[in-house]
DNA sequence: AATGAATGAGTGTTCATTCAT
DNA sequence: TATGAATGAACACTCATTCAT
């Protein structure tokens, strides 16, 4: 997953990330939009995507992949699996610029409209070769097992859908204009935490 | 919200919440699906909604509502906070058949398409008037707290997410096939309700 | 012509009337717009006309055969035949508050449309029974010839269409209001008068 | 205006005027009914026009345009101002092909309807560069005044409003089957020629 | 006789996709 | 390889007409 892209399919990408960005409703997006913003002609993108649904997932799975991979390089090093958690919380902020690419994905994840589904299938087909939140979920837990800040004993879906919901709600925060006025970042980042290994451990 | 709706009306949201339950992707879903499963002319709709969205979101809030507000009386007399949460999940789970409703309708209001939009702004109108999830959530933290069961210096905003990420997350093990099969239901809203109590208490 | 109108008739003529008076496209007028302006069902129209076609149609004849036959019966006894044309000239005035229909019908005459096609049957049909703004102008013709005022040598076609050009003059001036605004009612008709005996005599 | 069309443009514009030609009603003709004419997809018909009305009204006055320029230009260098007008209304023959596109045009002119109000739009934004029948109207009032056949103290307006007419007399001589039949159309336009200049002269 | 709720045929418009250049 | 003009399937929505009451 390190190939270099295509300078075209590059620029495709990120039209259809800057438009996810600006709000924009992913499903009505017309490939016009899309091409026009990554300024090269309509027909071009099907010379590298099959369909539209496709191209935003492709673009979609880039995404998360590559920013997935490098919070994945980042915390391999760490000892503290609470600092761990906090590093991914810090780094979904840092992403606010592309806010709404995680959510989209997240949404979409469990969406049954013709481009959830070519996600779900891209997410197992590249089974291993993508790197989505999910592993950074199980390194999460894998290393608070390790540590001995998780019991053991719960069952891995419950752990799983624990950290998760943890991101999500995180990430509400982050998006949500209402609740962004509300609420400090940081001391949000350290209720989750603490919540988390209070849940857990 | 105790008047009875037209029958054509009723039709109408059934067909809408029997779409949504087959797992149709309920942004591509026609007119005339849900006229036709509704067994009624397609211009009849027509007669009761302004247009597709309205449709839709109608359906939709009024599912949301009923199911809510039914939960919201049957909880009003408990004691036990635990007892309070622990009665949501289960009637999320007695839903299933309907499984589908609850998830759009909060995938939905995340939504930056023509519907979500609609929703957010039914919901706001309505204010009050209509029963969500999230005054169910509100429900269980004012218990919680009221019950001495919460610490009651923790943020709000922190606490409903918390209470909401907990139920997002048993709404996913109901959903997802691959969670359901490898997750008792029973053990899980044991665990989410332990989980609860350790993190806000 | 002069038997009495049934109520909800006379009803349904008024509302179309009406329409056509407040500059509303008679061709996209509904029936709706109609028997609602009449006060009358929907449904009750169809009691009395097989088609909206026919219904705008027959309103129309009505108006231009009571209209016509009205002003027939003032000149008929007119001696001079200047006078009568100016008294045509001074009831199309007077009909300003109707002002509209006569252009409409005039227009309607030469549609090639379904509302176009019924009214020319309508007239020929009722041939003799209706009266129509052709018969004043062939009373004007045959005074003029008879008062030895029109040459009897030109085309009878040719002094037809001299004297409803005339009258067609006249409508644009009272209906246009660019053109109202620049005109005196007064002189323009004195003008046309003088014109048409210029021409024919 | 000499700008060449382009040529989807032109096979659009040309399927317009042949239906008016075959006495379709132009109000009621589809879209693919004009596409389908002009041999060509009727999407394509989008690429070019905002919607259908603009595809019809663009159509008609580049028509009248078109036409009435070439009359104006042929007209320019004659000194006789009854050559003039006698050869206005001989163009007009020369265009029977196009019947119903002049009438259709002036009918519209004066409609209410969607394309009517167009219609009214396209000439006054195009003030100057559309060459109109009115154009040639006040050109022939120009030159009756310029060589003092008209006099000169009548009204603009009145005269403006005798001209048009007498060239609507002949064009309902022209169209009108009925009429057609019983009239010499080089006698009509001597008649109409010499009737003009009795009346303004 | 009068009604208006119900209907569905009909059409303007959109936009993903193709393919000649 | 890159393009964008051309396409037509698809769909929301309208409204004349019907018919049970």
């Amino acid at each position: 997953m390190s190939e270099r892209l295509l300078p075209k399919v590059k620029a495709l990408y990120e039209a259809v990330l800057e438009l996810i960005g600006e709000d924009a409703d992913i499903r009505n997006v017309k490939v016009s939009d899309i091409t026009g913003r990554a300024g090269i002609g309509k027909g071009t993108a099907y010379e590298y995507f099959n369909n539209k649904e496709e191209l935003i997932c492709s673009a979609l799975l880039h995404y998360i992949d590559r920013t997935s991979s490098q919070i994945m390089a980042d915390i391999r090093g760490m000892k503290d699996c609470s600092e761990v958690f906090c590093y991914i919380l810090e780094s979904m902020e840092r992403e606010i610029p592309k806010r709404g690419c995680l959510l989209q994905y997240l949404q979409l994840r469990a969406d049954n409209g013709p481009i959830g589904k070519l996600l779900r299938e891209g997410i197992e087909e590249g089974n291993g070769k993508i790197c989505t939140p999910r592993d950074l979920v199980d390194h999460v837990i894998r290393e608070g097992i390790g540590q001995g800040v998780f019991k053991e004993k719960l069952p891995v879906l419950y752990m799983r859908l624990a950290v998760m919901s943890k991101m999500l709600v995180y990430s509400f925060c982050i998006m949500d204009e209402n609740a962004a006025m509300q609420c400090d970042k940081g001391q949000m980042r350290r209720l989750l935490c603490e919540g988390l290994f209070k849940e857990l451990g």
